[in-house]
DNA sequence: CGGCATATGCTTACAACGTACGGAGTATAT
DNA sequence: ATATACTCCGTACGTTGTAAGCATATGCCG
């Protein structure tokens, strides 16, 4: 007898559930990752997110992961997915910040993506997750930009905004995280003398708001691509 | 009887090998991360590196570490320590380009590092680690920045150069590693054609010198930094 | 010299991990 | 009815970090 095709664990037999899918464990894992941060991300784990022993995930079809690895790679591709297109203003500056927020957006919102990247699974694995790619390299032709700088371009603003965001929620080098402003804080205020500098400095790193500071290193970007464009466009 | 005080693992009973130190255990755990990368950093392995067992790595006083956590930190502090101060010179630009590149070679030097640093062990953690922070800041200063640009700014060059290596080395967005260009290759050639841009501009990431690459965004940090001050400081 | 106290390293053991292998249950095709 | 394929689970192995306890070597006291 079969009862009502739950897709709730029930203790019958052999209950029907929903089958599994791969986008379905992918989901798991990134809600997984999400809230209780990567380390929490085993195949037992996601396995019990779903309802499922760790070796159901395996399979080589297209409705199971190879392996961990896989689930790694699919994350990092569902998480790129979601980047959100800014429509082009009029205004070229705006259109440039408002996509590099949205970039800077999405790292935050899945805050462990950024140490999958870190390894080895870049977004350049499938086609889809080049469109954001495509939408930033044509933003920077547009204000008439060489190639051979649009490539470089998108090299320094990429590296830029990744960068920002692993100082702002991991900690690198006067990171703003709470922990170690504290830690910071215990340290700078029984600091040598010949730490003057990041003593004078350590105030503004307590009570500054992070967005502001990433608009202010995107400004001296945009500065420095308008600026380069200018005089290599010289107006006779 | 007590043979020659050799360091070399021998076949007698309790042979005196050179104590274990916490330098030299870190020492080795970077060593082994350096040959075989992160993941190869396993206590097991860093025993077998001293010719010793991984239990005897542990021990709450100083010549021993708390646990692999402790030995994480160590590599990081350590490498730290490497940063070479530019002396500076009369070309306020080309100094800071220099300590720049000092960054990031040491970032180079020891690849996996950056995965450290993506986690939580920033270099903030000891004060010897704060020595390049300073003189960064001190940079700044320098040119009249006010002690709240001067915090932003330092954000915005450690980010920049901190995302750009994690780029150049992992594959991020449009990363320059063989293994992603051929991949990165071959879908470029066989693209749809709503991925103009991307297929004009890979070219260029092909052939391009990462160096290059790197002065480029630099530049246009540098260029931002210094029309800003530039325009704050206007000469009445 | 003997007798500790301490430091140092080894042995064993355990829980948690990724996953190879084999098998059970159900659905679909013939 | 029989065969085939698909989905999922149970068990087991090797590897990880590390807690606990033991063995040995060294330094200090008399």
């Amino acid at each position: 007898m079969s009862r009502s095709t739950a897709q709730e664990t029930e203790t019958g037999d052999h209950p029907r559930r929903t089958p599994l899918t791969r986008e379905r464990i992918i989901e798991a894992a990134l809600s997984v990752m999400d809230r209780e941060g990567l380390e929490a991300v085993t195949m037992r784990r996601i396995g019990r997110e779903l309802g499922v022993e760790a070796m159901s995930l395996y399979g080589h079809d297209a409705n199971h992961v190879t392996g961990k690895e896989d689930i790694l790679d699919g994350i990092c591709e569902r998480v790129m997915s979601e980047f959100e297109f800014p429509e082009p203003g009029r205004d070229w500056a705006e259109t440039c910040r408002r996509a590099a927020r949205s970039w800077r957006q999405l790292l935050k919102a899945h805050p462990d993506v950024m140490r999958l990247f870190a390894e080895e699974r870049g977004p350049v694995r499938s086609v889809e997750s080049m469109r954001p790619m495509e939408y930033a390299l044509r933003l920077f032709r547009e204000i008439g930009m060489s190639d051979r700088d649009t490539a470089q371009t998108f090299h320094a603003f990429g590296g830029y905004i990744q960068g920002f965001v692993i100082m702002e929620q991991g900690s690198i080098a006067g990171g703003i995280t709470e922990g170690h402003l504290n830690r910071t804080k215990e340290i700078a205020t029984e600091l040598p003398d010949e730490f003057s500098a990041l003593r004078a400095i350590h105030p503004h790193w307590a009570d500054c708001d992070p967005d502001e500071e990433f608009e202010f290193g995107l400004d001296l970007l945009i500065r420095g691509v308008l600026e380069r464009v200018r005089s290599e466009t010289p107006r006779t």
